[in-house]
RNA sequence: GGAGGGGUGGCAGAGCGGUUGAAUGCACUGGUCUUGAAAACCAGCGAGGGUGAAAGUCCUCCGAGAGUUCGAAUCUCUCCUCCUCCGCCA
């Protein structure tokens, strides 16, 4: 959420930055609802003052043996009064909120203009695709070709679509994959491995902004409470600091986690139908970062940075793109996409996403540090990244290794976890 | 699942219908004292919001929500959550 009072202040500049984001900010609705706002709230405040103090006389004039009906006469109306005008505020501070909440991040000043992916620039790119001899697969006819490897068919059964099961050998890859990527992130960037619950209530989802707005994208449990399984990890390890106010010496706060991934996937229906790219369930290697608002640009670059060791550590090919205005999510000011080579589509797909929200989401959550120079309570800034979603890692390895026998190298870095396979075969 | 007891400021802990946003202690900040530190003493010290140029001022918040009342941290109801005991269970 952005912040009401610049609304309400720089209401024409902030309009402007939207437009970059393909939004429309309402200056004129926000304008009348918050000049009714003011008014009925000035109002209201008034009759409790009055509410309040007039209570308080007959308090003293009891506990002095006075006559109270003198002074009890008024109230009532001024209660009834109150209960009306207290109501019709609530009514307007929802439509307000509502409207506000529905209201994206403002992109930083060196986001590119541009409506869709094709206007995000090529930051960096990094490996050459290999050059293969032989007609290549993608990765499932290789999976599937395999002994112990993926097997949709299963998963189809089990489930339904967008579900896989992954045996033996591809099983194994892909909990080694887990692991490497946790011990780097532990290991060499300082960040704090976390195991997290999958399932978070609504306030959580509220705060790093998947709800209001994006509800239809989640798994909803039946349940007494609303409950609902995690998009991602950024949700449950964000919201660690929720409705906290941090010292500054403890910032920054820099959290790992690996966890499963709940996707409903409305309404991208024709998209990816096949293989693994596209799961209602997935994992991921989640890396959160909460900061002082100086340093947040930095820890953009840092934490995707991060990210990318893991793809030159595996030796798969990619490249760094900083998205544009229109493709840039809700709550991001800037978003940097890497995306790695997958030979059988001939393109680079997004395997890790990074973002910096600025303090959109500490707004929603009163994430908040003592700063030093003033002594007041201030928000911080939030980032996450993928760092990186495992499935496609795997996918990535599957076709960028494959042999022109279906056979499938693991890189060098996993050898240490895979108990001595070194080729899927 | 059953039975009982709790949730108050950074922490501990009073308050149980009226001048209580909340005693007291600890912690923290500033000051006095001291060569310096400690101790002692004095003062300050929650969060969110409105309004205002500012000083200030007003409103809201004692787990959450609803209710009773002129007035609720205090009374009633629902929910959440924590602790102890019993049952079940990976």
């Amino acid at each position: 959420m952005l912040d009401p009072k610049r609304i309400r202040n720089e209401a024409n500049i902030l309009a402007e930055k939207l437009r970059l984001k393909k939004f429309d900010l309402d200056i004129e609705k926000l304008a009348i609802l918050d000049g009714q706002r003011k008014a009925l709230q000035l109002e209201t405040e008034a009759l409790q003052n009055e509410r309040n103090s007039k209570s308080k006389l007959i308090g003293k004039a009891k506990a002095a043996g006075e006559d109270v009906s003198e002074i009890l006469a008024g109230m009532e109306s001024i209660k009834k009064d109150l209960e009306s005008k207290k109501e019709k505020l609530d009514e307007l501070q929802n439509a307000l909120n509502d409207y506000l909440q529905g209201v994206p991040n403002i992109p930083d000043d060196d986001v590119p203009a541009g409506d869709d992916e094709s206007a995000n620039k090529i930051v960096d790119t990094w490996g050459s695709p290999a050059q293969f001899e032989f007609e290549i697969k993608d990765h499932s006819e290789l999976g599937e070709a395999l002994d112990l490897g993926l097997d949709f068919a299963t998963a189809t059964k089990l489930t339904g679509a967008r579900f896989v099961v992954m045996q033996g050998h591809i099983a194994r890859l892909h909990r080694a994959l887990i692991q490497f990527m946790l011990d780097i992130h532990t290991n060499e960037h300082g960040y704090r491995e976390l195991n997290v619950p999958y399932i978070v209530n609504a306030e959580s989802l509220y705060g790093t902004s998947q709800l209001p707005k994006f509800g239809e994208d989640l798994f909803k449990l039946e349940h007494e409470q609303d409950f609902y399984l995690i998009p991602t990890a950024e949700v449950p390890v964000t919201n660690i600091v929720r409705d906290e106010i941090l010292e500054a010496e403890n910032l920054p706060l820099k959290y790992t986690a690996h966890t499963p991934c709940f996707r409903s996937e409305a309404g991208s229906y024709g998209k990816d139908t096949k293989g693994m790219i596209r799961q209602h369930q997935f994992e991921k290697v989640e890396i959160v970062q909460i900061v002082k608002p100086s340093e947040s640009g930095a820890a953009l670059e840092e934490l995707t940075k991060h990210a990318e060791v893991i793809l030159q550590r595996l030796e798969l090919p990619y490249r760094k793109v900083v998205l544009c205005g229109g493709d840039l999510g809700f709550g991001s000011a800037k978003t940097y996409d890497l995306e790695v080579w997958l030979p059988s589509q001939g393109t680079y797909r997004e395997i890790s996403s990074c973002s910096c929200f600025t303090d959109f989401q500490a707004r929603r959550m009163q994430a908040r540090w003592r700063n030093p120079d003033t002594g007041k309570p201030e928000l911080v800034h939030t980032l996450n990244g993928s760092g990186l979603a495992v499935g496609r890692t795997l996918v990535a390895i599957l076709e960028n290794f494959q042999r022109e026998d279906g056979s499938v190298q693991i890189p060098a870095a996993l050898k240490p976890y895979m108990n001595g396979v070194e080729i899927l075969n």
